[in-house]
DNA sequence: CGAAGTCTGGACTTGCCGGTCCATTTTCGC
DNA sequence: GCGAAAATGGACCGGCAAGTCCAGACTTCG
């Protein structure tokens, strides 16, 4: 079933549209009226683009919530090899979530998907694998200028910074300050710079 | 309205129980009449205990988890004063979430009672502030032993850690694996062990 | 330009499940 | 033990929103 331009383009609209309502109301009072009105769409349109309806509109609104994250953060992340871009990065991050606040449709969608089913899954966990994989990448590119410690394990490092991002963030959503990602991104980094040669 | 014994049994049985759906099946799919099998009792007598229906349930079985969450760390958590302690501490924590594993009834059941609600605030936020204060409790205390570094903040320090708990546990729930928790939990720990003075 | 197939509108069905009600039984203080 | 209050059983209701269907309009490509 190909798609037609037109067809692609409303497609989008829907799944646009289902984040927006879902960042206005949150998932459990997701209903697809909501989203017809939203995106002057109307229910068969729905079930044209979303056979297995409302379960596959919520993956898709993940997917595309997923690639909008690493999105968001580049240039910076994918070009960690100063410390003045770590911080930059830093800066980013913190902008991006202060701005979002509290509703966050990647991971309410994903709740609702249920986080443990394996099309769940397979969203969070190639967000993770990717979003990790830049940041150990980094730690790399660091160690080989010198200016982190050869002995750290910059897988390992790359999972906890990345941990006490997702928990900054999670605790972000429900408290809506955003002391608690500060202090792990400020923090982690400090970490990387410990014991490390030629600060600047 | 006073609760008899038989009555306060049968709420705390209905609390239980709910949990337990929920681990099973997840929050979606949580029917009231689930729960009413799991625990033999009637419609009535849910909205006997729980005149607000489903959200209130919900919330009081947020309550019970959290209540617990707090509780399985003792009596490390509350402490924190030798690094034994610590490491002994971090294995309770490793240990209770990977018997946990992928199914955390707190999690899920804030997440559709909505973390954003006044109620779900108080009850995510209050756990998190008595975790955090027992963290930073603990590390004030090893820097009065001369242990930690005095110049650290504590409570920042205690908020990064915290941070990290949060993430590797929220990546626990949607991949399976621990060592994000792992590696936030050690890095953490080793942190604040940084420009420590009597390294034992 | 014309046919195959995509896209769209919107009425209709359906089943589920949260919530209400009242009658009956049990508990508990005195 | 006795009466008031609490606990329980289970039938019933009602609404809501997901999903189905078909007829008709627009796109696209030879």
């Amino acid at each position: 079933m190909p798609l037609t331009r037109k067809g692609a383009a409303t497609r989008r609209r829907i799944i646009e549209g289902a984040a927006e309502q879902i960042r206005a109301e949150g998932v459990f009072a997701l209903r697809l009226e909501d989203v017809m009105a939203r995106t002057a769409t109307s229910k068969s349109q729905l079930f044209h683009y979303f056979p297995d309806g409302k379960d596959e509109l919520l993956l898709a609104v993940a997917r595309h919530e997923a690639a909008r994250v690493i999105d968001d953060q580049q240039p910076e992340l994918g070009a960690l090899t100063s410390w003045d871009a770590w911080y930059r990065w830093r800066d980013k991050v913190l902008a991006r979530y202060r701005a979002q606040g509290v509703d966050c449709p990647l991971h309410v969608a994903l709740s609702r998907v249920g986080a443990a089913t394996d099309a769940g899954r397979s969203v969070a966990g190639e967000l993770l694998d990717r979003w990790q994989g830049q940041l150990a990448e980094g730690i790399r590119r660091m160690q080989e200028g010198g200016e982190i410690a050869p002995e750290l394990d910059a897988d390992r490092e790359a999972a906890a910074l990345l941990a006490g991002i997702q928990g900054g963030v999670l605790i972000l959503l429900t408290t809506g300050g955003t002391a608690h990602l500060e202090a792990a991104l400020d923090l982690g980094i400090a970490h990387l710079r410990t014991g490390n040669h030629r600060d600047r």
